[in-house]
DNA sequence: AGGTCATTTCGAAAAATATCTATGTTTTCA
DNA sequence: TGAAAACATAGATATTTTTCGAAATGACCT
């Protein structure tokens, strides 16, 4: 018998037995070199170099220099890489999938957020976090924090099961809950023109007239009638603060994220009765075949915020 | 030596020598039974039972019944076997990763479209993949039809690598150019009320009190000052047709479409020069790192579509 | 030139895998 | 009840893979 078999030797590696090798090869990239390597594998540095050859061999490329020069990564080799990255996180989505029709949560959970929601007091993410980790040991956790562009790109994509965001952009085919909403107010640093000015004094007008730091991923409309002069632009709630701090701009910050700032008299709040809004943010997961883990994380973080609508 | 390595029998499977078995397993499946699938594996049938064996065990869990009283996946069963696809689908790409890497075009290439692309003129989807197909022979084409919605989101999740939708509902991150225009005129069955009035007594009024059969995913809005009477709704143009032909609908389709029916009499444009709009079509591929297949499949259409407007 | 470091190559042994043939077991159907 | 179909199991064997130790290479430093 046996007819095919045998991969033929001028088609791509991928398959089976070479998967291990990607694998190999991705460790050594991590441990920067071959000997270093060693201990991470377990195995000796020719058994390595041996490997390294096959997977050279099979993909009729060389991934990385080596030698008493340092190790780096080939232009091809920097694309594999990140290619290995890719697929080996479909294999931990597959091993979840596994862990879950086997009934046990197990595999890797990767939960996406924007930044600066540690400071935010209704939501108490460390606890939800760990209330989780009690209900679901096994699970690996995955912390990213994102744009919400990127947040609703990689939850499409499959690069997050879970995701907390603000709620204008829900991605279609998922499954969402509005869980509070964010205040947000319009502040400056100590040194900015219009740290002493006189609430009342504080017209749109003038306003409109400074240099405004808004967030990269905001549309550039109008906010409470105030149509500001974007003058920079940050995608985190670290980078507008920076800027608020330098005093060259005004911009909004949430409450909870600006209250420390504003305590030690580096930030000040203008007009906070009619400079506000409220930013609704909502966890979402996919509608369909969800991980079991995902809608556990996704329930033990809505039953820990304090404010959540629960239905 | 060797610390870790070996794969402790209580966690769920995958890695390395697994995928094999799955692979085989999906055959079994596809093939419907053991002995059936001897001729595709290339191995007997006690060889398939071991191998299906060894899969349960890692697994533990039974995912098909099998003996004389036939061939069924399990619940279980069914879950993996689309945790396969995936995992596949994830393979595949990565192997279209390798081949560009080497250089070579190769792997497979996902194309998705809506229904009713192949009577179009303008469009020559089949010269395109020709040539396409003779520029990359050793890349696999795949080739599905499905909604803008199934289509935006494949995109994004890597399910299709290029897709050929309306134009409205472009999806982020990705590179798109308007390829045609499509032409939709309003049409009814022969059987239908409206079937042998004159143009100028189809009044916008009289229109709007008919019952109309759109497509699942359009917006119900207004067309063409008309705020027409949605009774019916079908993903594709099929299914639109068929409903049309029954005699008891109005509704849109492309003009190149219906041409065929309307030249044998089962069906009749209504008022041609007043209910009539434009769909634009679009070319849609992922834009960081598409696989080059990609780019070179999009060109291929670009090329070979006569109202291309070729930048 | 000599030493060192990182890797490569070689050859052989051990371990794991894959597969077959032949023979059971179970279930269905006549 | 018995034959046939479909799968399971066992034992034997061939093949592939993995790994290591030891020696070779080759660049770099002094």
């Amino acid at each position: 018998m046996k007819q095919n078999t045998k991969r033929s030797a001028d088609s791509v590696p991928l398959s089976d037995v070479d998967l291990r090798l990607l694998r190999i090869f991705a460790t050594i990239v991590n441990c920067n070199g071959f000997s270093a390597a060693q201990i991470s594998l377990g195995m000796s540095q020719a058994t390595i170099s041996t490997h390294m050859r096959h997977l050279e061999e099979r993909l009729r490329v060389r991934l990385c220099e080596r030698g008493r020069g340092g190790f780096f990564l080939t232009d091809e080799g920097q694309k594999v890489y990140n290619a290995c990255l890719d697929l080996f996180g479909s294999l931990d989505r597959f091993q979840t999938a596994m862990g879950d029709v086997v009934g046990e949560l197990g595999g890797v959970l990767s939960f996406g957020t924007v930044d600066a929601m540690v400071t935010n007091p209704a939501l108490n993410l460390d606890l939800a976090i760990a209330a989780f980790h009690r209900r679901a040991p096994r699970v690996t956790l995955e912390f990213d924090v994102a744009t919400p562009q990127i947040l609703s790109q990689g939850l499409l994509s499959g690069t997050y099961q879970v995701v907390l965001m603000p709620a204008p952009a829900r991605p279609v085919n998922t499954t969402a809950q509005v869980l509070f909403h964010e205040t947000q107010k319009l502040y400056c640093g100590r040194s900015h023109p219009l740290f002493g000015v006189a609430d009342t004094d504080l017209t749109p007008d003038l306003l409109a007239r400074q240099s405004f730091a808004g967030r990269t991923y905001m549309p550039r409309l109008p906010i409470c009638g105030v149509d500001f002069d974007w003058q920079a632009a940050s995608p985190h709630m670290e980078g507008t603060l920076i800027l608020l701090l330098s005093g060259a701009f005004i911009g909004f910050l949430p409450e909870h994220y600006a209250a420390t700032e504003v305590q030690s008299g580096r930030l000040r709040v203008l007009a906070a009765d009619r400079f506000t809004f409220e930013d609704p943010f909502q966890i979402v997961y996919a509608r369909q075949s969800p991980p079991r883990a995902a809608v556990a994380l996704a329930q033990a973080i809505i039953a820990n915020c304090a404010t959540a609508q629960n239905r």
